[in-house]
DNA sequence: GAAAAGCGTACCAAGCCAGTGCTATTTTAG
DNA sequence: CTAAAATAGCACTGGCTTGGTACGCTTTTC
């Protein structure tokens, strides 16, 4: 239905909370801030790592600070490190895998669409989501 | 991976042909148009029709037309009528739902994310999509 | 050397989605 | 009046995705 993933969910709020910390915090203290399962965002927190969103720390008094500032991470890389690219449309990346391809009506004004809501996701920082900024109206 | 579903892939497909048709169309003729599977946009063109999308004619010689203008069809209502209610956030409709909604720090900010993707679906409209006007940068 | 932390990878169950099938009803053509 | 062309309304299924778990390993500090 359109909705961004759990993960994706748990992403952001990881995020959010190192963005706001200030030494590094382990996958211990994040989950039981918010009572979410604990090897459910210790993953997480690794795919962050191996996509040099966040740094990691290993031994005792370890965890993960954020690698780069908060306004220098769009909500589009947080969804694309966590559930792959962004795919608004089939279509939008791989014309040739589109079955109508010729005759399909709608291909460009989707395209189109895509692209909007990815410069939108591109946009948003975490900064914004951690601040609360009133986003601009569409 | 946050990308409209088949099923609305279609839906928009069948309406845009619809709504550039004059007379009634036939399941079978769209679907051999667009060398999709019948039963398929079959079973798609009953729900537009029972969401009142379109009309729907029996019997030889029947088959469906736009019960509105084109320009009074939204995707917003199409991914609606298609896919249910448009759940960008899964806490969206319903923060009870949310098992850390008294600590959550994105709750705010992915609601006007989420509302501002709503208003954004909601101005696209059907006609926008056959036209395939030049749609406004984010 | 024990405990606290991250690393890597594999695994599983439930739910969703794309697609199919079947039978009934309505309408027109001949 | 009957056959054919259509929609209506179901119910079903197989495979993929998603959310979540498990386990053994390495690194670091005390």
């Amino acid at each position: 239905m359109l909705r961004l993933s759990k993960k994706v969910d748990y992403a952001i709020i990881l995020l959010s909370h190192l963005g706001e910390a200030s030494g590094p915090i382990s996958a211990q203290e994040v989950s039981s801030h918010y009572h979410l399962p604990q090897p459910m965002i210790a993953n997480i927190l690794k795919q962050l790592a191996a996509s040099q969103l966040v740094e990691s720390t290993r031994g005792v008094q370890g965890g993960y600070v954020l690698q780069r500032q908060a306004n220098q991470i769009s909500l589009a890389e947080i969804v694309r490190v966590i559930d792959g690219p962004f795919n608004f449309v089939e279509c939008a990346h791989e014309p040739s895998e589109c079955r109508v391809s010729a005759t399909c009506p709608t291909q460009t004004p989707l395209q189109a669409l895509h692209g909007r809501l990815y410069e939108f996701m591109e946009s948003v920082t975490l900064e914004n989501l951690i601040q609360n900024h009133e986003l601009q109206p569409v």
